[in-house]
DNA sequence: TATTAATTTGCAGTGCGTGCAAGTTCGTCT
DNA sequence: AGACGAACTTGCACGCACTGCAAATTAATA
């Protein structure tokens, strides 16, 4: 009658999976590095997993997200990070604690990671599944930063901030490879700091366009 | 020896070519909006526009092209106001105009552009083909703007101006929805500002972020 | 009208992804 | 241990997206 979970549940079973989707996963890697993203098929990953192409999907729901690769416990660990941020943190201080935080993570097996990455950018079909990804994430935490900075949910502030962060990663990662030598941290640092004093100090606040022509002096 | 193209070739073939496109385009849009836009397959479009199925894939590369309809001359469009603007002009506000301008455009005919980006919340394969889209533009309106502000190539601030404007129209949008009422030009209003002025003045500025535990008190 | 080029179409084929109905493996209970 | 049920794997059939190729149709040109 103890079918909770309570001890960690470390069947045969539970293993087996772990070792599969690991495997899977690792394949996928592997191939797409050396065939190109686009030139992989399902079939060959499972053959070098050693599944089923059936199995193959049992696992994930698209070929993409094998390469992927995806940590769902990376929201988490992020999402959790939010919750336990000092109170008086500013909200755009809190999106840079978590970015540096996931980019330890990231760096930690740097070698997938910037391989992956490479690989992301290289292929169309790759771009758009991450970023697929990266919405529902940016969703998720939006909710979690308005409630933090007591906002109701529809407040522009606290999603303009969340993706404005991760418009600034994405910009960050994208221009290292033309900016030659910079980190990715540094790049994000500047952009940070764009981001929090304002990117536009000569914007004008007046100007209001209309949909007819009128006041065209 | 004249196949070269100095008179605009009106022919039968040209108009034909229009009429196919358009019928299939407007197919694709409207058993999209009936069906699903998940549920809708290409011989049901291909069907309603009375071609065969191969001469769709002539036309389109893939089926969410012809549901997104997308017009390549807007582009070029913003490209040339981009050009067109006064000198003096800040950056964030011609990114406005630029918005503004191209809001008057989907907003004349409003009834299909509306209905599309209502599609395209709905469906995820939608959306990130319009993401995807949305990303190569990004890149020339940065590389452009980039130009305009006399900054090289490699410099963050253009495209994070031009990444983070699309992503207040973005959030704009989503917001509509929730935000009861509110027209999609104040909220676009509001994120400008929010953006123009800092997103946080109380961002930390100095905090320096290490991989290692260092400096913990 | 005869020639040539563009367009459409059918056909065959590859690959992705899903539901279903076995078969197999694992955990559990007696 | 043996039996039972649940979880996992696998093969099979299927629908759909998309591509290359070659034949057929149609429009433009001489």
């Amino acid at each position: 009658m103890q079918t909770e979970e309570s001890a960690p549940p470390t069947g045969r079973r539970e293993r087996k999976k772990r070792e599969t989707r690991a495997a899977l996963m690792a394949a996928a890697l592997r191939l797409a590095l050396e065939k190109g993203p686009d030139n992989v098929t399902v079939e060959e990953i499972s053959e070098a997993a050693d599944v089923s192409v059936r199995t193959f999907f049992n696992y994930f729901p698209h070929k993409e997200h094998a390469i992927l690769g995806r940590d769902p416990e990376e929201l988490e660990r992020a999402l959790e990070r939010l919750r336990d941020a000092p109170a008086g943190q500013s909200p755009l201080t809190t999106m840079r604690m978590l970015i540096a935080e996931a980019l330890v993570d990231v760096e930690q097996d740097s070698t997938t990671a910037s391989q992956r990455f490479a690989l992301i950018v290289q292929s169309p079909t790759l771009l758009s599944q991450f970023v697929l990804l990266g919405a529902e994430d940016e969703r998720v935490l939006s909710a979690a930063m308005a409630e933090r900075m007591g906002e109701p949910r529809e407040a522009i502030r606290p999603m303009l901030i969340v993706g404005a962060a991760s418009t600034a990663v994405r910009i960050a990662f994208e221009k290292q490879k033309d900016a030659g030598g910079r980190s990715v941290r540094s790049l994000i640092d500047e952009a940070f700091l764009l981001l929090a004093d304002g990117l536009d100090p000569d914007f004008d606040k007046n100007l209001v366009f209309r949909t007819d022509q009128e006041g065209q002096s």
